[in-house]
RNA sequence: GUCCCUUUCGUCUAGUUGGUUAGGACAGUACCUUUUCAUGGUAUAAACAUGAGUUCAAAUCUCAUAAGGGAUGCCA
């Protein structure tokens, strides 16, 4: 059975990185039929909140990224970390180091002037000044010679030598344990056999693998994504990007568009662009990812989503349009047939806040700005629009072909052309002349709604 | 400094065992459709980081260089 795990640490929302990480992750463990599992990496506990753990599952939630077991908490397996540093001690794999921060930063300083690599040098191992005062650090005892080669299944081969290791912190003074101490245990514990994250934790690999050699456990396999950079090539920042998943959901963005554009970054399969996620996990392997970062593109992730809203189901939009319209204001009624709206509208948005502008004047004209008013709405063409209004007013056949026909006849009748009557009915009836065939309006407004609008005074 | 990772159009990618006019998509440009704005359609421009080597043949294999990123924490 494969499984796989999705491990944030909860100081800060969950970020499209972070998703991307998860969306890679829980489709290989669908894709293996095995199990996706999520983990919370708490132990610092000075930067982690439950705000963060709240946005995170939050996220995972809308994304629609279902985990088989968990949330874990790691805060929850202070015991067991204990007990497995306590056997590490007591088989001589790790020791207590009393060494403070300042001896080590003068032992680094002076390795660096020397042009060696800092490094701890195993003073604690040999001759630990023990003092009552000084609670300890418990430190692995990394082999010292030969090297650590795994089968990346992103990357490849690779070998680091032990000698470039360091002796790592597995246990602050205060007692409490630390990343890659935990990661390993709750790997090993949680029966984790594909370790798939960011290719930032490269370097943490095959410290993690000495550990769990130590232990005497089996390695699992491990699969490191790259990066996603801001469309500049930079780094993500948190402070001047949007890079929290629930910020796109305030932009309009679906989820499973938002899961589609972050699974074509680092992966693709032929020329298709527009899936879904069943789609995804049937064509989804850990050895098609690509080895190079990529950056973020706004503008594509746009055009996915179009693609997505125009295949989504309208019932299903009516829904997400709903909400948008009423935290606009918008005053909803029954009279108007939301799905045909959307059918009729969602070809010219690509997004949901814009999907929802285009639907809120069926319900409530817009006012118009002056210049357009000047433009179309002159003394002719008001006269116009009363002459239309009342062979409307005749039309016992309210049917798109019925409107069809009398519109083709009352511009044959008056001389002049679609434009000369479109754009100041839609400029009375909508409050704007960006807006899909009048015609279709008319039908969708009703005979009662487009009267009223066209007899209104308010040009 | 040392170690690790990376490099195909502006961007995302295809290119699985060396032989392609190096393909697709977004963005760009032009045109067509049209009832405004869009959608849609057609066309167009645009790339193998650099230098060696192996080979009849290299985007693909090897080496070097350069440029980016990461690690070198009692962060994860």
């Amino acid at each position: 059975m494969i499984r796989t795990r999705f491990a944030p640490s909860p100081t800060g929302f969950l970020h499209i990185g972070g998703a991307r990480t998860a969306l890679f992750s829980y489709a290989y463990a669908k894709r293996q039929n095995g199990q996706f599992i999520l983990r919370i990496e708490d132990t610092d506990i000075e930067r982690s909140t439950k705000e963060s753990v709240d946005s995170i599952i939050h996220a995972m939630d809308w994304l629609n990224l279902n985990y088989d077991e968990g949330p874990f908490y790691q805060t929850k397996r202070m015991e067991r970390y204990k007990e497995v540093i306590e056997q590490l001690i007591a088989k001589g794999q790790a020791y207590h180091c009393y060494c403070s921060k300042e001896e080590l930063d003068k032992m680094r300083e002076e390795q660096k002037s020397k042009g060696l690599k800092a490094k701890y040098d195993r003073r604690c191992l040999h001759s630990p000044d023990i003092r009552e005062d000084v609670k300890p650090v418990v430190r692995f005892k990394n082999p010292e010679s030969g090297s650590v080669i795994w089968n990346d299944l992103i990357k490849g081969r690779i070998e680091i030598a032990n000698v470039e290791l360091d002796d790592l912190i597995i246990a602050r003074s205060d007692g409490t344990p630390t990343y890659n101490f935990c990661v390993v245990v709750d790997d090993l514990d949680m029966q984790i056999t594909h370790v798939v994250r960011g290719d930032d934790h490269i370097n943490n690999t095959p410290r993690q693998i000495n550990i769990l050699d130590a232990l005497g456990a089996e390695i699992p396999f491990y699969a490191h994504a790259p990066m996603i950079l801001r469309e500049d090539g930079q780094k993500m920042s948190k402070r001047h990007d949007a890079v929290s998943v629930m910020q796109y959901k305030d932009m309009g963005i679906l989820p499973e568009a938002l899961l589609n554009y972050l699974a074509r970054l680092c992966w693709g399969h032929g020329d298709d662009e527009i899936f879904d996620i069943n789609q995804f996990i049937q064509w989804f392997d850990l050895n098609n990812i690509s080895v190079s970062p990529a950056r973020f593109d706004i503008k594509k992730l746009y055009w996915v989503n179009a693609e997505h809203i125009k295949h989504a189901d309208n019932q299903k939009l009516a829904a997400l349009v709903i909400d948008i319209l009423k935290s606009k204001q918008v005053i909803l009624n029954d009279k108007l047939d939301l799905p045909a709206i959307i059918e009729l509208v969602k070809p010219r948005t690509d997004n949901l806040n814009s999907l929802a502008d285009n639907i809120a004047y069926f319900y409530q004209p817009l006012t118009p700005n002056q210049e357009d008013i000047d433009k179309h709405l002159t003394p002719e063409a008001i006269n116009l629009l009363t002459n239309f209004a009342n062979e409307l007013e005749s039309l016992d056949n309210w049917t798109m072909d019925g409107l069809k026909q009398l519109i083709k006849d009352f511009c044959v009748k008056y001389e002049i052309k679609m434009p000369g009557l479109g754009m100041p009915l839609r400029l009375k009836l909508c409050g704007t002349t960006q807006t899909p065939s009048f015609d279709a309006i008319i039908f969708l407004l009703g005979k009662k709604l487009t009267l009223e609008r066209l007899k209104a005074l308010h040009a």
